[in-house]
DNA sequence: CTTGGGGACCAC
DNA sequence: TGGTCCCCAAGT
């Protein structure tokens, strides 16, 4: 008797383990590992992954599985392992790993129906019971629920009339299309056409169509060409002519999109060499992390295509990971230029459906090329060839919730397994990558020029204290709104950030200062021109906006802070006949927005690309020759110990943007905080000397990439009570930890109350703790055993990217 | 997480 | 005694 372990899908501690199931002698050679299955779990019926096949159990009387989901599995022998891995690298439940490597479309979907129990009639239930049931086999759950009858029913049930069943089934489906087979020849058809009786219009209408037309034509397809109704074609299915059968179709969401066929470029003889070390160590599997540490605008992309052809020719298939935010329209289309159907592409804004199809584009070895945010890396390819994570310095690539994991880790792991190499891009790469290439556990290769040796944009920095003090008031430097104007009479193009973080617009009593704050969290509300209210970010409250202070009721209520959309508004001001777009994420929140915008800027119906941080990747437009940022320091004073990172890779990675083809680029950074090295060293566009700095001040810190660090947080709804948790963690924790590791806090956390649970956090910062993965998932399954009576929650965040 | 059982409590 | 609500343990 062949035995199967299995994860269910439930999120809790005491589940986090597999549970033995019979296999159905019927499906004994049909089950394995990877299969998703339903399984009878308790009173309920639950979705599972198969993670292994066994003959023995510890347990008798074993339950049997109830039916195979998949018959093809979704997670192979690799990627079950690598869930495990992950689960134990990131302190979460295998089963959350195994959930954040596959579609949503996966997930089980649980419904209840009520049927007549077998060997009952329906003749046997109360009246009122049959009355409900009409000619229906059977009622859905909510239906029963709704019902005046709830009660009857639950009498049936329990009399055995009735019967409760539970079905498990994927939350996606599989889009069909409905398909016209003819099986006829063509001088069949026209006999069949003669034989037709003349009255019969319609039918006559479709078989001189088919006469004419191909042996299969989609409904739809049909529907395009002649006035048929799906009658017709049933009633030519009966007179069995024709075949009407249901087949898969992919969502494609670039359908309505053509791609210009694109060649490899010539390399320069840079880009060449950096090519022929990733080419080489690709042929050799060689599993090498590679860091590609190239300047704005040296052409890193194309040395990124040409590599995946590499390992597309070898019969592989390739991994290219960006960052969500630089998914561009404009990136696609060059992926898709070059690869054709060749690629699938996986981001956030498909739906659901859109993203299960292209996962089994991937899954069925369709596309041998997969571009795709941070969870594309779990892409279910066979036999990777090649790595590439572009813009590997940023934070998106770490996960913020269970499983928090950072996409280089899985990357490298992956690697490893199909023995390939990796190759992360950037042209300001994160501290902790730089001092590994330095220490050569990654290889360093450099691409210090840009193409054709076009030089790098001219920086000058404003000091907008300077502006102040001369009686400019405005939110445009003197320079940088003459600059502005110079450009509009070229007719050149404009990029303007704001960089709004931990600034973003909140609403303040200028009577009594009080600003607005959400009721449930530690955090004032934002402003949202949108639907004009205030929101929280954290726990999703709304309000309307005041109109008096709900403190002193004074009417003296005003927003504050720096919006795109007040910039907007005193651009149309100042430069009236500028034609400005605005990209943030109140814009760009409509599918397909995005790409409309940038389309505006490309055609040039647009001199002004006003936004956010969107805006300073992956851009390239020609006709752009001035970078203006507005308040370079917003970003610097967050707390944050990679404040001073973040601001040096924004303010490159934006400058970046200007002089990219012919025309010069010049760049405006407007700050108040000109002397901070950051700033300075931006200006410059000198990385290695930030990096030095930077490090420098890591090393008298201890942080990272000195130090590994591990974030704790403890909430609950009762103060005290998160408190006293937060204390016990710390005093486990402590009692394990070295000589050389530090412990810190515990303190509240920098939002010390979120959806009215308090919350307190401890940092620990180490070199070396072995021990320290063993001890944490101890003391977290000890916490989630009890979270159920205790309402502690406790989260362990490994290496985490930010202290909120 | 969901479910069903059992006990406490209440109303009649 | 019947009903309801809540707590809690079990889940292969």
């Amino acid at each position: 008797m062949l035995i199967a372990e299995v994860y269910v899908e439930v999120p809790v501690q005491q589940i986090n383990k597999p549970f033995d199931y019979l296999i159905p002698v019927k499906w004994q050679d049909v089950v394995c590992p990877g299969m998703r299955v339903s399984v009878p779990f308790g009173p309920r019926k639950l979705l599972g992954f198969v993670t292994k096949i066994k003959t023995h159990s510890e347990l008798k009387q074993l339950k049997e599985i109830e039916s195979v989901l998949d018959l093809d599995p979704v997670l192979n022998e690799e990627l079950l392992q690598l869930g495990k891995w992950m689960a134990a690298e990131t302190v979460c439940l295998t089963i959350a790993a195994y959930q954040a490597m596959l579609p949503a479309a996966l997930k089980g979907k649980y419904q209840k129906t009520v049927i007549v129990a077998p060997g009952k009639q329906i003749q046997d239930c109360s009246a009122d019971v049959q009355a409900l049931f009409g000619d229906k086999t059977r009622l859905n759950y909510e239906e029963v629920l709704a019902s005046e009858a709830v009660k009857e029913i639950q009498t049936e049930i329990s009399n055995g009339h009735l019967e409760l069943v539970r079905h498990v089934g994927s939350k996606g489906s599989v889009r069909t299309e409905k398909v016209l087979r003819i099986l006829k020849s063509h001088a069949e058809l026209e006999t069949i056409l003669q034989e037709t009786k003349k009255g019969a219009t319609k039918q006559r209408e479709l078989l001189e169509f088919l006469c004419a037309g191909p042996t299969e034509i989609s409904f739809n397809a049909l529907k395009a060409e002649i006035a048929a109704t799906l009658n017709t074609v049933k009633i030519l299915a009966d007179r069995g002519i024709v075949e009407l059968v249901e087949v898969e179709q992919y969502r494609d969401p670039f359908s309505a999109k053509s791609f210009n066929q694109s060649k490899h470029m010539q390399l320069t003889p840079l880009q060449a060499r950096v090519f022929k070390q990733i080419e080489t160590a690709a042929l050799a599997e060689r599993n090498e992390t590679f860091l590609l540490y190239g300047v704005t605008g040296s052409g890193k992309t194309e040395v990124y295509l040409q590599s995946i052809d590499v390992v597309r020719q070898e019969g592989k298939q390739a991994i290219m990971l960006v960052p969500e935010i630089s998914l561009t329209p404009q990136m696609v289309t060059r992926f898709k230029g070059r690869f054709g159907d060749d690629v699938a592409v996986l981001h956030s804004g498909l739906s659901k459906g859109e993203k299960y199809d292209e996962w089994r584009r991937i899954h069925r070895g369709e596309v041998s090329v997969v571009v795709g945010a941070r969870s594309a890396i779990f892409a279910p390819f066979k036999q990777i060839g090649i790595i590439i994570i572009d813009e590997e310095h940023e934070g998106t690539y770490k996960q913020e919730d269970t499983p928090r994991y950072h996409t280089r880790n899985v990357a490298i792991k992956r690697a490893e397994h199909h023995r390939c190499p990796v190759v992360m891009g950037s042209a300001t790469p994160s501290l902790e990558s730089f001092a590994r290439a330095k220490k050569s556990v990654y290889t360093l290769l450099t691409l210090g020029e840009r193409i054709n040796q076009r030089a790098l944009p001219t920086v000058s920095v404003v000091d907008m204290r300077e502006e102040l003090r001369n009686g400019n008031r405005s939110m445009f430097s003197t320079e940088l709104a003459v600059k502005i104007e110079e450009r509009l009479v070229r007719k050149e193009q404009i990029v303007l950030l704001l960089n709004r973080r931990g600034y973003s617009s909140f609403v303040m009593c200028r009577d009594c200062g009080i600003v607005v704050e959400c009721p449930n969290c530690d955090v004032s509300l934002t402003y949202h021109s949108a639907g004009q209210n205030l929101k929280c970010h954290y726990c999703g409250f709304e309000s309307t906006v005041p109109t008096t202070c709900p403190s002193c009721q004074s009417d003296h209520i005003r927003f504050f802070g720096t919006g795109t959309q007040k910039v907007e508004e005193e651009m149309s001001k100042r430069f009236p006949n500028a034609r400005v777009v605005r990209m943030d994420v109140d814009t760009t929140r409509k599918k397909g927005a995005h790409e409309k915008l940038l389309q505006q800027v490309e055609s040039g119906q647009a001199d002004i690309l006003l936004g956010t941080q969107m805006i300073a990747k992956g851009l390239d437009f020609p006709n752009i020759t001035l970078v203006g940022v507005l308040s370079a320091d917003t970003s610097l004073h967050i707390a944050d110990f990679r404040a001073s990172e973040k601001t040096f890779q924004l303010l490159t990675q934006v400058s970046g943007r200007a002089g990219r083809h012919e025309l010069e680029g010049e760049v405006v950074i407007q700050t108040y905080t000109p002397e901070h090295y950051s700033i300075e060293l931006a200006a410059l566009q000198n990385y290695d000397l930030f990096y030095e700095r930077e490090m420098t001040v890591r090393r008298q810190t201890a942080f990272s990439p000195y130090y590994f660090m591990t974030l704790m947080t403890v909430s609950h709804v009762d103060r005290m009570t998160a408190m006293d948790a937060i204390h016990s963690v710390a005093q486990r924790v402590k009692a394990t930890l070295g000589e050389t590791s530090f412990l810190f806090g515990p303190t509240p956390s920098p939002i010390a109350k979120v959806n009215n649970r308090y919350r307190f956090q401890c940092l620990i910062k180490y070199r070396q703790e072995p021990n320290l993965l063993t001890v944490l998932s101890e003391i977290n399954e000890d916490f989630g055993l009890n979270s159920a009576k205790t309402g502690v929650f406790l989260s362990i965040d490994m290496n985490p990217n930010m202290m909120m």
